[in-house]
DNA sequence: ATGATATATGCGTCTATGCGCAACTACGCA
DNA sequence: TGCGTAGTTGCGCATAGACGCATATATCAT
């Protein structure tokens, strides 16, 4: 049973939620510095939540350069089908200033591939004196 | 967010998915007793687990004489219902104990009631001295 | 090689929550 | 009105997890 209230457990959380939202609404992979923008949130702490993501089965990732994509791992199982579906079913208004932000970040993108990293300075971590 | 966050914390622990799980099988409402017998969980254990699914909204409970009977609570939102699903989806093997536990219970009941506590005495909280 | 940049991670702290225990309320019956 | 029974709840402990900060790793450019 624990395997799947691990899954409850990984969308326990705003932050994630809306990261598998977007990425369910994006329909294309997404990489970290393109997440914390459009969330608003630290860079490190989206890098911690699509970890622990990843392993609970939820994302998958690809690294590109310095760069790593995220994605949702196309579910297997009938469980986690009708999870992602239920995430999908989050009313719009929920989710509408997170796309809003990403459709802008978005446009950075050069020949479909992120180029830049974090854009909001203030969403990075101290950097060390 | 908070809102859905809620529920998916609500369902991130093993016994509260199996109380829904089984409450979604056996297709008819059940009090705290039959439930204690049948997931093998102590008394205060499943009343307290039923109490926060009831606050989340995925259970309703009626009050009939000494017993408190609990049901899924029907979903009214997209959201709920496909989570409902994903928890039915659950595959079998995982829930068979507590279902032939539970049919073991059902037993007891008299036209279609339950008349009578927790009978695995050793789930039931200390007696005061 | 050196430095810059994208991402990840270790640590301490704070909060949330499940559990066991014990007491409490609510209801019914004699 | 007193007792037994079904269920709830308050308290304390222990654990788990999210966050902020700092730093570490990895990759690329010069």
């Amino acid at each position: 049973m624990e395997e799947y209230t691990q899954v409850f457990k990984t969308l326990s959380d705003p932050t994630r939620l809306r990261i598998l939202r977007l990425l369910l609404d994006a329909g294309k992979e997404l990489c970290v510095c393109e997440l914390v923008d459009s969330l608003e949130e630290p860079q490190y702490n989206v890098s911690k939540h699509v970890t622990a993501m990843r392993s609970a089965g939820l994302l998958k990732s690809r690294k590109e350069g310095r760069w790593v994509y995220y994605s949702p791992q196309s579910a297997d199982g009938e469980f986690l089908k009708l999870l992602s579906r239920a995430v999908a079913a989050i009313p719009e208004r929920h989710v509408k200033h997170d796309r809003a932000e990403l459709r802008k970040r978005l446009k950075l993108r050069e020949g479909g591939k992120c180029l830049t990293g974090v854009r909001k300075e203030h969403l990075l971590g101290k950097v060390s004196s």
